[in-house]
RNA sequence: GUGGUUGUAGCUCAGCUGGUUAGAGCACCAGAUUGUGAUUCUGGGGGUCGUGGGUUCGAGCCCCAUCAUCCACCCCA
């Protein structure tokens, strides 16, 4: 027998994390219905053509593809051996793989609108929690199966709709007691001016590659990377004056005038000071570095940190995209929307002792195995209190009262029933307080009053 | 994809410069204690030392390969 274990990246639950993480879930949950998002479930399969080209060339690498079936039928054999060949070439092959696991919640969910588009009302709020694969080397805080909790607006460019989901992270964190989260927020359209003011709009990429960096290896590597990229000293100089830019939101907002002056940059910086003007309470800090990888994002971005005394990556992040569904046939849908990485914030909020005392809820009442024609009586007293919304079990076997104390030590139970020959001919049952060690006989008609 | 770490009982780990029969704690089972637990005491079961090869009189320990693991980079939540 081989000894059992699990695929690299993944992770078994239990009793113990389900009830954390689903604290935290149904948080999330609630604050989304709160603001009038509707649910949508995915498969968790999806055409490998659905997702493929959407997330980068490093994405595509990333994608979890899945072998078709079938493929030792002598009649697909020819078909199969070129898709190998491909394969082996890099390239994904139809003949090879045609379905593959989901890598986000929101290339999935744009393919939805786009095949439902006629069928939904406008703008379309949805929230979306499902689980989502990456073919990652996992390391801490990185798995290879985690939950994405993910809302999204689509249908409307009305800046309202950024200003509400920082209000989602503003209420979600607060109730999880990481209110002191930070959000950072940047737009696409200033990081565009940039490359625009340095030339040319293609340097893009290059450019949000590196300065995302800053934080991480400083100025002098991030300039040196700039370089190695084909940048010349002007147009590194005029990115180190931009990344120096600091101060608070509204001088950050000045200065960054003074320094890009043309057409994306004002529009950047107006939706920058329209959300930050009607987000006042939610703590937000402008951070021009901020570049976010996706490359389907085209306004405001959104990227939260963890409270600065943990070290965690980012929490969540989001932003504005204009035509997602646009890859899949129908124009002109913009949208924007925000996710949650719950694997991270289950995380912190273990470091930082943020779960309630009170989500273990467990078993109230264990009734003890007496012997045979006992516990069958005593079973039907247990069912009664079932009914009434108590939650208990029966010992499994009659054995010494020793056993049953310690299993009903170890699940935690907060009471013991004792019914054996004794209490039923007294019509009542000695039910012990298993943290205090008082006990008292209670009749059988007052066994649920008392342990409710 | 790149670099490093670790792999010994169900779990967490110890095991000295290579030397008899590989240890501890936790967990499990039994007894002290046949209707009152969390403590304590006594005893017991459990291992092809990740896998394959090599060096050696002799390998858990050294060498090579391989697989797995965790961490970091890349990228990302």
């Amino acid at each position: 027998m081989t000894k059992p274990s699990l695929p690299q990246g993944m992770r078994d639950f239990s009793a113990e994390t389900i009830r954390k993480r689903n604290h935290i879930f149904n948080t999330i949950k609630n604050v989304f219905e709160n603001y009038g998002f509707e649910p949508l479930e995915t498969p968790a399969m999806e055409n490998l053509d659905t997702l493929m080209g959407k997330y980068g060339e490093e994405g595509d690498r990333l994608i979890f593809k899945v072998l078709n079936n079938g493929l030792n039928d002598p009649k697909n054999a020819e078909k199969a051996k070129d898709g190998f060949e491909k394969a082996t070439q890099g390239k994904s092959s139809s003949l090879l793989t045609e379905r593959a696991l989901k890598y986000d919640l929101t290339i999935p969910f744009a393919r939805f609108v786009a095949m439902n588009y006629g069928q939904l009302t406008f703008p379309y709020k949805r929230y979306q929690i499902q689980q989502v694969w990456r073919a990652d080397r996992p390391q801490k805080g990185r798995y290879r199966e985690f939950t994405q909790c993910d809302a999204d607006v689509v249908g409307s460019s009305n800046l309202i709709n950024e200003v509400e989901l920082a209000g989602v992270y503003h209420s979600v964190f607060a109730k999880l007691g990481l209110g002191n989260y930070i959000l950072k927020i940047n737009s696409r359209k200033i990081l565009s001016s940039l490359a625009e003011m340095c030339g040319s709009s293609e340097l893009l990429t290059d450019i949000t590659i590196a300065i995302d960096k800053l934080d991480k290896i400083g100025i002098e590597k991030v300039k040196a990377e700039l370089e190695q990229r084909g940048l010349n000293s002007t147009q590194i100089g005029l990115i180190e004056n931009y990344l120096n830019i600091s101060g608070s939101n509204t001088e950050k907002l000045n200065k960054i005038t003074e320094l890009l002056d043309n057409t994306s940059a004002s529009e950047g910086k107006s939706e920058l000071a329209f959300v930050l003007n009607h987000c006042e309470k939610y703590n937000i800090d402008i951070d021009f570095t901020l570049a976010r990888g996706l490359n389907y994002y085209t306004g405001i971005i959104f990227e939260v940190k963890a409270p600065l005394n943990v070290q965690m990556g980012s929490i969540g992040g989001g932003g504005r995209y204009d035509n997602l569904t646009e890859l899949f046939g129908v124009p002109n849908v913009p949208g924007v929307g925000i996710s949650f990485g719950v694997d991270r914030i289950y995380d912190v909020m273990e470091e930082l002792k943020l779960f309630p005392e009170n989500l273990q809820s467990g078993i109230q009442a264990i009734f003890f195995n007496m012997g045979e024609k006992e516990s069958l009586f005593a079973y039907k007293i247990m069912q009664q209190v079932r009914d009434n919304g108590i939650s208990c079990e029966m010992f499994h076997e009659f054995t010494k009262m020793e056993k049953q104390f310690k299993y009903a030590d170890k699940k935690n139970i907060n009471f013991a029933i004792i019914i054996g020959s004794k209490e039923i001919e007294e019509k009542n049952a000695v039910v012990k307080n298993l943290k205090t060690g008082a006990q008292e006989n209670i009749g059988f008609g007052e066994l649920v009053e008392y342990l409710k």
